[in-house]
DNA sequence: ACTAGGATACTTGTATACAAGTATTATAAA
DNA sequence: TTTATAATACTTGTATACAAGTATCCTAGT
């Protein structure tokens, strides 16, 4: 396989990134995307060869991605898992897991210092679709959520983030790039979605903060099944079932 | 620092490990039973000295010990962070996320197997306790526990799992060890509350699930500071504040 | 005495070499 | 034709070499 494809993963946010990291976040999204199919066996070799590195680099990537349950290593190559319906669907729970256990310790403590930081992010994501950049748009969307979790500085909570987010990362990544073409005004109902969200933080009401939390959900969900079959089609021609 | 102390981590559960594997397990047992304190500075060199291995496996350990936020990985050596009472309450937090989520799920589903395949471990418990084998016992405690999560086959929440599993079996490895050695009269209650617990999943009954939960957590931290007291006072003497 | 600058001894990250084990394939014998 | 065996081409795991960057310490100059 010569390396006439490009890169999906923003170059931007490795600027100052090891080989290790660039290849992980490289195989990442080509996983999740579709571009390398679930079921695939990798070799190092091979993938040293590929990205044209050493093998120290592939290794240290395809221990994460086990870590993060998107390959399975195993005696001879790393067999790819990929992410279908049942691993989207087991993502969303850890997260909501997650973000109701933070919300939890979030009404106990003031939150006026994360309500404004969230409200500067949320402005930062309408300048994104204002100007169409998906990849912002993702960035900041994440960096939504990870300032939720950090707030309240429970190291073996962010541990789990920190597992799951590069996936979800990757995950809405490539969900936005796709709507951005095509379902543009999906952007207001998820600026809302947030926007709801921040304000069940301030008012620390806790069914809005589900309401949102699962609303927020549906909008990566339900345009999830469209990615896939856009990237399948893209890859290997025809064929959108199995 | 020569070679000249024993190692912690149980060698026969290490019969077809790798040599990154060994260090992994060793390091964690220093680390978690204070051998290594806090804040000392990890040099990959040096450790592949000490362990008298080179640094690949080294560098996997101390990557692996990141991700269980063990230590912390900085630009000139590894900050060793460890186990103090705040870490495992935080790691409390996270089993209980787990374990009522995965109990959310067996009452969902028929736990006929489930409860046989947990009596049979739990009579496993209870010959380590009679022939006073403290890492057999803590094997099989541990062993209790991810045979009730791998139940409800949740890829994601066994990642959580798999992050914390090794940190809460090095934690009951000590706490046992020392158990057996002073206050052997407490297993009586730990087998105790895991009966009830084997019986909240076969009745399916929250509440008593709850109970048995919050207790068996009591086993163990209540006696994790005896522990740190007397690991802190072997390894340098005395001082037993900060 | 004190500061500036450079040599030195570290550090990590990557590439490469080697060893041991496993699957595959081809060949030879029944 | 089928089966057993041996050679070969893989695989991963570990050790080592090298490069680039950083902290430390020592020396020289003021």
């Amino acid at each position: 396989m010569t390396e006439s494809t490009e890169l999906l993963y923003p170059q931007k946010w490795l600027s100052k990134a090891s080989t290790g990291d660039r290849v992980t976040c490289e195989l990442r999204m080509q996983i999740i995307s579709g571009r390398i199919e679930s079921g695939t066996i990798l070799s190092e070799n091979k993938l040293a060869a590929d990205f044209e590195v050493s093998r120290s680099p592939i290794r240290e990537a395809l221990k994460v991605l086990a870590s993060e349950n998107l390959i399975r290593l195993e005696r001879m190559g790393a067999v790819v898992i990929g992410l279908k319906e049942k691993e989207i669907e087991e993502i969303y729970d850890v997260r909501l897991l997650i973000e109701t256990f933070v919300f939890e310790r979030l009404v106990k403590i003031d939150t006026k210092g994360v309500v404004r930081e969230l409200s500067k992010i949320l402005e930062m994501m309408k300048v994104a679709i204002k100007y169409q950049d998906p990849d912002e748009f993702s960035y900041q969307d994440v960096l939504f959520h990870e300032t939720i979790i950090r707030t309240i500085n429970h190291s073996y909570i962010m541990m789990i983030w920190n597992n799951v987010k590069p996936v979800m990362e990757a995950l809405i990544l490539l969900s936005m790039r796709n709507r951005f073409e095509e379902k543009y005004d999906d952007f207001a109902r998820i600026v809302k979605n947030h926007q709801l969200y921040i304000e069940a933080i301030d008012t620390k009401n806790r069914d809005l903060m589900i309401q949102s939390l699962h609303q927020n959900f549906d909008d990566v969900q339900g345009k999830v099944e469209d990615l896939w079959l856009s990237q399948q089609m893209l890859s290997k021609g025809v064929d959108p079932e199995k």
